[in-house]
DNA sequence: AAAAATATGTTGTTTTTACAACAAACGGAG
DNA sequence: CTCCGTTTGTTGTAAAAACAACATATTTTT
């Protein structure tokens, strides 16, 4: 038994003999890769998600005419590939190791078969996975909401308002610095600090750093 | 048993039996409302999913300042506020009858309980919410890859390409007339027209309609 | 506390987009 | 076929964003 595995909150809260079991069942083995190697390519059909015992990869999309873009980075003790392991679909994106990198491979999509899911233990991680990706959805969605607003001024009205609703009070912290709201919103930074200044200036809000008043 | 509830995907291949049971066991009851009447408000806790037996409600987004913005439109037949109620989170949109309207709202969230996931058939509604979930979250994800590039050039780029690599060809459909792609990718129709006339005399691609060839 | 590194704000210039208005092409319905 | 509605393409103008370069502020390191 991993210890890295059981930090994962999927796997948490289950006994030690059940979580072993599982394991054993969902298993598709250890694979290291060296620095630069892929893991997988676009296309690929995918059946496991993977683990990262140790190391970390890089999750990058490649269009029709070879540039690629950097998606996500996935540091140890962290899955990748979940959902494309559950609907074994081929993937989208191609997965490099930024560095060496040792990747436990499961067969996730196991744990939806009839049979599995009368396992309690297996039930469990299915709801959790359920639950996780409902959740996902909802930020994914939430994102969309903001990023499709035309200018950058509504875009920030946008998301300072579902911060502003979700915090329950017109005052509120935002977890993100100016660098990273900006690459959230997929604006230019100093376009947006710009913007931010104009707002404060047209008396729609105050701000100190990553701290947020709205006026009505 | 009504019968516009056996059309949902989610509900199909159960026998009748078991899916009357369920019925049973997810019902919170009918609920009628008037044209313009709020089904919901932000921020109402959300503990069933509506299923719509007639009528069409409009899914809202409200900000700080109380502007409204329409996220969707949901006819006869269909789920809403299935990713909430199975959270059990608050509501972030509201949802208003657009015509007289009767709803079957639904314990969505009773699949999740550990007696429920031993029967069979709460086991594959689960799976299929499941999968649906994490079909959606590809649909997302894919859907912010391309809209958060910088300008509407790359923005088709990312689109076409990807639908290219989904076709395994450089020839192919895709299932948008030119403003639905505008409005899919969060850009300007007439401006979009004239970056593609731009892309094809760059020699990048061909078209016509919704018909596309890439070149490498 | 000083120095260095990082983060944020400001301004002017260039590029891109939105917008509006219209022309051309296309697709039924009569 | 012709008329009419819809879709798509074109162009000029105004608005907005990206970009670059730098000033200021804040945080971290030594």
């Amino acid at each position: 038994m991993d210890s890295r595995l059981t930090k994962l909150p999927f796997f948490q809260n289950i006994p030690e003999d059940a979580l072993e079991k599982i394991l054993v069942f969902l298993s598709a083995g250890e694979k290291s890769y060296r620095k630069g190697e892929y893991l997988l390519h676009t296309g690929d059909p995918i059946e496991t998600a993977g683990f990262l015992l140790s190391g970390e990869v890089h999750i990058l999309r490649e269009d029709f005419w070879g540039n690629r873009a950097l998606v996500a980075q996935i540091p140890e003790g962290f899955l990748f590939g979940e959902t494309y392991a559950l609907l074994q679909k081929n993937a989208e994106v191609s997965v490099q190791a930024a560095a060496d990198t040792t990747v436990l491979y499961l067969h996730l999509h196991r744990i939806l078969t009839p049979e599995s899911l009368q396992d309690p233990y297996l039930a469990i991680l299915a709801k959790r996975f359920l639950l996780s990706f409902a959740e996902r959805n909802l930020t994914l969605t939430g994102k969309i909401s903001h990023i499709t607003c035309r200018t950058t001024r509504e875009k920030l009205l946008s998301y300072l308002s579902s911060q502003a609703q979700k915090s329950g009070s017109a005052v509120f912290s935002i977890p993100f610095n100016r660098q990273q709201l900006a690459d959230y919103l997929a604006v230019e930074r100093s376009a947006m600090s710009a913007e931010l200044s104009r707002m404060k200036k047209d008396g729609l809000l105050d701000y100190h750093k990553n701290h947020f008043r709205l006026f009505t």
